[in-house]
DNA sequence: ATAAATACGTTGCATATGCAACGAAAATCG
DNA sequence: CGATTTTCGTTGCATATGCAACGTATTTAT
């Protein structure tokens, strides 16, 4: 990544190579791995990414507004609404209005949104015994380097 | 993540966690990261995070066809396309006919489209230097596991 | 050599996304 | 209290994306 390269004008440019890029890399293997997940997701059980976010993030809090999903999983609330909106339709997830909050909405897995969560969860927890597998010793350094960098890159650049 | 919980009906439920879900965190760390990334290319250059591939590239192969590009830097055919178009309206990068085979275009950066990757190199080489010193000892394996993941998950769901 | 199959790059189309704006409701301030 | 600010969730809009289809060019097979 850092060797340097004169030029005809003698200045000095350091080769840069973006496969050597820590940026990049972290993207590729997320977007890997999410797209290996997301076709399981979709090709079974026909919900997207999101959807899978809010229906665990429900499933694992028991209910939340848009707003709770918002922080607790970092999705734009646009994305959480369209995507509760999408669930309600399918009849996974119910919409009622908050009893003391007229604001806010909440959200809460129905019957047929804990089955699916049940069903979908295996797999999700075997992908997870995959990657600590294949990761081995190293998993837990490494679990703790995504969050560090989540954490330190978490609104703005450093 | 694997914590049980007893149901009303004896079966095991696994407790799941959607933060402590590896794929989750390392899609939020590389989308925090990316963001990061991006304000800094937008505001400062008026460039996306694919033109920037593309523009890296390009410098660092010294031209390429767009499936040069699918290929070594992992983007959609017609988002390089798109991004190649781009960047050629606006003179950063040229297109050319490849002289032995006529199904391929040649794409090059122009004298601009050099200065701008030799302007932008120095933020990434300084992001780079600000992540490994983030991770310190930690850093090198941290990169392999990335690699290891990229290279497990890499079409297919390992 | 001719036909079929494959490769390349672009584009149309349906969908997904981020952002800003909005209406409704609640909290804060004077 | 009444007025202003802030919060919440939805939606309109512009843009970005993936995928399939297409035209052109090349390679492979017959």
């Amino acid at each position: 990544m850092n060797d340097d390269s004169v030029r005809g004008d003698g200045a000095v440019q350091p080769v840069f190579d973006l496969t050597q890029f820590t940026p990049y890399k972290l993207a590729l293997a997320a977007q890997l791995l999410s797209e290996a997940l997301a076709r399981q997701y979709r090709q079974r059980f026909g919900i997207s990414i999101p959807d899978w976010r809010v229906l665990v993030h429900l499933s694992h809090s028991g209910g939340a507004s848009v707003r709770d999903i918002e922080t607790s999983v970092v999705m734009e609330k646009s994305k959480v609404s369209r995507a509760a909106s999408r669930l309600e339709g399918r009849g996974l997830v119910a919409k009622r209005p908050h009893p003391e909050d007229k604001r806010l909405v909440h959200l809460s897995l129905t019957p047929e949104g804990q089955a699916l969560v049940a069903e979908i969860q295996p797999l999700a927890l075997t992908l997870q015994a995959q990657i600590e597998a294949d990761l081995g010793a190293g998993f837990a350094d490494f679990a703790k380097a995504l969050d560090l960098l989540a954490d330190k890159y978490n609104l703005q650049g450093g």
